[in-house]
DNA sequence: AGCACGCCGACT
DNA sequence: GTCGGCGTGCTC
């Protein structure tokens, strides 16, 4: 017999190193394979962590003695079979380490190394010598209790709805030996039967629900694309009640927004099932709950927010995302997930439907469903009353603005309220003015720290006009009384964000509420309902940013207006075109929910722009036919890939040296000496080519090209200097063929350790 | 990421 | 004479 060294495990640890640590279990335990999955304690430099087994075998051989761990966490695998799976493949794909991957899949709890939360209902019984005492016992609550008690065990929860203040006498029968506290085996506690109530559908619901149910059983991906006003959550709701019926657990995913207590009030009240959310609002420990109720099989339907797509589901049926093309999906820090993405890859593990649902698609998801990726499934007719609002443009060319409104403007909001409606103005600007400036002598306020290549960026002012602040890095000062460069005191505040107009409406309209919705104003979770249940449906005026795009129904809303969109009509990121036509045309469906049709008016300097042109006459979907076309000969997302390297340091050289050394890396990768795999096919194909033009090249089948590095739209920013690498390539496997090769390389460039970098795949904003 | 080790300025 | 700045190197 050969004395290999025994088995050891290899721990996936939460630290941006692309590798495992080798660790011998600790003393008297062996390493099982089986033991995959399972959390451990170890010692790790000159502290203490704590990791997820990710392998078992021979110790790594040129690798340092291995140290022994200090303790196993878990009994069984805390993450195995699909789950564990997809997480692997999550790590693959953004090319993060898999112990990062697996400690933000963990809530925090789990993640310290605490156990995972005993989730069984608790319940009292007599003990023998209680059955034998309760003849003897003297009248009162004790008694009272042990009576109850004594027709067998009693749930807690029974207890709490039937004998008030039963808990100290409990304690008391506790300390004689008389009653002892039980742990009730869940499969014991009999699960309540769900009790949906009857839910009515129109006839493109029901055929939309029909398709989903069919589905149930196997993996599908599904678009529901339905005009705002449709009825998609009635169709979610459907397919959720089927899948309940069929004994399965459901996942909705909401938007950050999205999430209000009136969401869950309307699940819970049309399932008749518990309802968990998962939001970044929970305590740490009902978090850890939740996840280990579902971990469990116990808890049937969760709705949550980016987060909860790393929810254990061991008996999956279902996953719903609502708003599918909403931003928030996405993490941009830490690792840069996209959660649609890993849950459609889920889906497909788990073998479920996976439904994602928008009036406004993301043109990733319309393209999938146009080449039949996707099943298309399509509301087109408002449900109930609900009729489409008349949408137009208001040309406010050579027109006097007050506070950025045109006299127009103001007459129809005057209308509007003269017959007892509500107006809603919609300007995508918090604060009080976005710039100051100073009349004499051109001097405007800008932030010290943060900068574009063109100039400073330009602090807002709020406060009523009193204070400055820098809205990307969060810098403060007070206006100052007189021009810091001429001294002259004509310092005016330049445009309008909400506010001013706040401020201009409050002066121009009196006797009416003006309520003001916007970051500054709504912080806290339940805010912005609170504050719109106490607007009410009397007639008044709702200001505010993208907060007010959607969620809490405004039946009395008759007239929706849209300001100040002009700067986004000519935005350099290559998405803004789509994000402004979704906020167009999310903020349009805010009117017409009403039983009188809404008007919305878009009030700008540009009303021949094509954008406004095409959506207008069109709709959403004659936009996205045009963007797609444009996206696809400019070789832009979803014709082409994108991964963005970005790098910030002090020093804009610093930055520069790691992207250029980290350049030459992934260039090597597909060199002749360097290849492999998929890299050498690109390569045969003479795909790899440099690019320096404008737009992304088109390339051969495959190719990938690198454009930079470049200095990021905003280089400088809270005093960092910022520059980026992108990665671009038509095929996905060029993209990642070309990053598994030179990752590791970058990883241990000296430039890297100067600055600090990260990796983005698929990247949503470019800078 | 942390954390230790290691060489150069203004303070008990 | 020390406390401490963060450069650099390492973690099974």
């Amino acid at each position: 017999m050969s004395d290999a060294p025994p088995a050891v495990w290899r721990v996936a640890l939460p630290l941006p190193l692309p590798r495992l640590f080798d660790y011998r279990p600790p003393a008297d335990a062996a390493a099982d394979p089986a033991d995959v999955g399972v959390r451990v304690r170890v010692p790790f430099g000159s502290r203490e962590l704590v990791g997820v087994v990710a392998g078992v075998g021979a110790p790594e051989p040129d690798a340092p003695e291995p140290k022994a761990a200090l303790a196993r966490l878990d009994p069984t695998p805390l993450l195995h079979g699909e789950l564990l799976e997809s997480l692997h493949w999550l790590a693959r794909y953004t090319h993060a380490p898999l112990g990062e991957v697996l400690a933000t899949a963990l809530p925090a709890p789990l993640r310290r190394g605490e156990p995972v939360p005993d989730l069984r209902a608790r319940a009292w019984r007599l003990t023998e010598a209680g059955a034998t005492a309760l003849p003897r016992l003297r009248p009162g609550r004790p008694r009272r209790l042990a009576e109850r008690l004594a027709a067998g065990p009693a749930a807690e929860d029974a207890l709490d709805l039937d004998l008030d203040g039963w808990r100290e006498p409990a304690r008391a029968l506790a300390r004689r030996g008389l009653a002892e506290r039980i742990a009730l085996d869940p499969a014991a506690v009999a699960a309540p039967a769900p009790r949906p109530a009857p839910i009515r559908l129109n006839p493109e619901q029901q055929a939309a629900a029909q398709a989903v149910r069919a589905a149930a059983g196997g993996f599908a991906a599904m678009l529901l694309d339905g005009v705002t006003g449709s009825g998609k959550t009635e169709v979610y709701l459907d397919a959720i009640a089927d899948c309940l019926a069929r004994g399965r657990q459901a996942l909705v995913l909401v938007p950050e927004i999205g999430l209000t207590p009136q969401t869950l009030a309307r699940f819970r009240a049309r399932l008749g099932v518990p309802v968990h959310a998962l939001h970044s609002g929970l305590a740490d420990g009902e978090r850890a709950r939740t996840w280990a109720a579902f971990a469990s099989g116990q808890a049937r339907v969760a709705v949550g927010t980016r987060s909860a797509a790393f929810l254990p589901l061991p008996r999956a049926g279902l996953i719903v995302v609502d708003e599918e093309h909403d931003a928030s999906f996405k993490q941009l820090d830490g690792i840069r997930y996209h959660a649609r993405d890993f849950l459609l890859v889920r889906g497909k593990a788990l073998g479920v439907p996976v439904l994602l649902g928008s009036a406004t698609p993301s043109l990733e998801s319309l393209r999938n469903a146009q080449v039949g990726r996707y099943a298309h499934l399509r509301l087109r007719a408002r449900a109930g009353e609900a009729r489409p609002p008349q949408v137009r443009v208001l040309d406010v060319r050579k027109r006097p603005l007050e506070a950025g409104l045109s006299p127009e403007l103001l007459q129809l909001i005057e209308r509007a309220l003269a017959e007892g409606g509500q107006a809603l103005v919609f300007r995508n600007r918090r604060g009080y003015a976005p710039v100051l400036l100073c009349h004499d002598c051109g001097w405007s306020a800008h932030c010290h720290r943060c900068s574009t290549p063109l100039k400073p960026t330009a602090m807002t002012v709020h406060g009523g006009g009193r204070r400055l602040q820098c809205h990307h890095c969060g810098a403060r000062r007070p206006v100052p009384d007189a021009c810091p460069d001429c001294g002259g005191l004509a310092l005016q505040a330049q445009g309008a964000g909400t506010e001013r107009i706040e401020e201009a409406l409050a002066a121009r309209f009196p006797g009416f509420p003006v309520l003001r919705i916007d970051r500054g104003t709504t912080q806290r979770r339940d805010a912005l309902e609170q504050a719109l249940a106490k607007f009410g449906d009397r007639p008044g005026i709702l200001v505010g940013t993208q907060m007010l795009a959607k969620g809490h129904d405004l039946p009395n809303l008759t007239l929706v207006a849209v300001v100040g969109i002009d700067e986004g009509l000519f935005s350099a990121d290559f998405r803004a075109p789509e994000r402004l036509a979704q906020l167009l045309i999310q903020v349009a469906g805010r009117a017409g929910r009403a039983q009188r049709p809404g008007e919305v008016l878009l009030q700008t300097h540009h009303p021949g722009h094509p954008l406004l042109a095409t959506l207008l006459a069109g709709g959403y979907h004659a936009f996205a036919e045009n963007e797609l076309a444009l996206r696809e000969a400019a070789g832009f997302p979803p014709f082409a890939h994108l991964a963005l390297l970005r790098a910030e340091a002090k020093r804009a050289e610093a930055a520069d040296a790691f992207l250029h050394a980290a350049k030459a890396q992934l260039e090597a990768a597909a060199s002749p000496s360097g290849l492999r795999g998929e890299a050498v096919r690109m390569r045969a194909a003479g795909a790899w080519r440099e690019n320096r033009d404008e737009g992304l090249p088109a390339g051969g089948r495959g190719a990938l090209a690198l454009h930079g590095p470049l200095p990021a739209p905003m280089p400088r920013r809270a005093g960092f200097q910022r520059a980026q690498l992108l990665l671009s390539a038509p095929e996905r496997r060029a993209l990642h063929a070309a990053l598994d090769a030179a990752l590791p390389a970058i990883h241990a460039l000296p430039e890297a350790r100067r600055v600090r970098w990260s990796l983005d795949v698929d990247p949503v904003d470019l800078y």
